[in-house]
DNA sequence: CTTGTAACTGTATATAATTACAGTTACTTG
DNA sequence: CAAGTAACTGTAATTATATACAGTTACAAG
């Protein structure tokens, strides 16, 4: 879609609401009506202008004949991440799998993305392989949250545990080792943390 | 709304699928021509009759001026389902704690509705104390398969076997104990399977 | 058997709506 | 400064659309 005038934008905007409180598409005498024209051509060339530029489409002979263009919006819902590849960053498009029809609402705080389990290392959090993790993107996390973290490379999800130059990510699983990182030495970045699962 | 005739709900329907081809209302010459009327009036009368019933509104003297009536429609997402009261189906008006913004198809079978866990029986499948179970409704359970049931007026979630007139009713948990039915001395009911998991 | 209603045909007409043509004014761009 | 374009006025004509009126046929209910 080509850059509108200011009034072009106006006279779309105002079809937008008309639109959604009719139902239907306005007359060009409508549109003379709430823009002040005289003259029913005025209309007429503003929506020619519009469609020139692709903003809407004209059905000739038909009355009401106005189609909104519409925007390529982005998808909604959570987007899935499989696997993360090293040395990415963990939203990377590459990563998306699909788009899940879930409200980023649904939790608290709100789910930024979903990030699929791979491992047993939190079973005991009723975590399991092939769950859902919904997470929340930040780079702070407390003592004993859950969290997706990064360490050189490997994307995990851990109990997090910090004193200091140290941090603890725990498994909640005793099968699993814990990880235990000197921040001076191994650099580590906090993904997100968990605020939520997902078994579909 | 009131009720429609078979031919009424024909022309609703071709309405609807109209306006979702078009983006506008149709005439009452399109309706015509869609229908095989060969008298403008049939599409007329036709309109005056799902407008007394309710199901469209006219708006006089305005091209196109048919305004779909929306149906007072469920309220979108899953029901949540606290606790069951004894003696009262499941699925009861009263149990319903509000309606979640998640989508039925999210899950394969389809959910009907969300349970709210109590304790921790179910602990090693990963289903833990708080968490939002998604139930699809079924009276058919296979062996092996996590299963609502109602025992007596209690709803509970549990590993479902069963062999002829034996049912076992297992946890996921070695503390709690597996529960055994014999189903000519004890009603058992299946409600559903579990479809999913949702812990927010 | 009458009454009411759904589901139409057929004709006619007023009005709603599109759209062409001929201009004007102000502003921007090469 | 000429040419193009946005943003209009004003008039007119054609076509699209709604809608009234007068009927017909079939069927179901009191």
């Amino acid at each position: 879609m080509q850059e509108l005038t200011l009034r072009q934008q106006e006279i779309l905007l105002w079809i937008r609401q008309y639109m959604a409180d009719h139902g239907i598409p306005p007359t060009r005498l409508a549109l003379c009506a709430a823009m002040g024209f005289r003259s029913p051509n005025a209309a007429e060339s503003h929506l020619r202008a519009l469609e020139r530029k692709g903003a809407i489409e004209l059905v000739q002979g038909v009355s009401r004949g106005i189609r909104l263009v519409e925007e390529p919006k982005e998808p909604s819902g959570l987007p899935l991440i499989g696997k993360v590849a090293a040395g990415q960053p963990i939203l990377a498009v590459a990563h998306i799998e699909s788009y899940e029809p879930i409200a980023p609402e649904l939790f608290r705080p709100v789910a930024h993305y979903l990030l699929r389990v791979q491992g047993e290392s939190m079973r005991n959090a009723g975590i399991l392989e092939g769950d859902l993790v919904a997470v929340h993107h930040t780079l702070i996390a407390q003592n004993g949250q859950i969290v997706v973290a990064r360490l050189e490379d490997e994307v995990t999800i851990k109990r997090f545990y910090r004193q200091g130059e140290r941090v603890e990510l725990h498994p909640d699983n005793p099968d699993y080792p814990v990880i235990e990182v000197n921040l001076k030495k191994r650099a580590l970045h906090i993904e997100g943390v968990m605020v939520g699962l997902i078994r579909a």
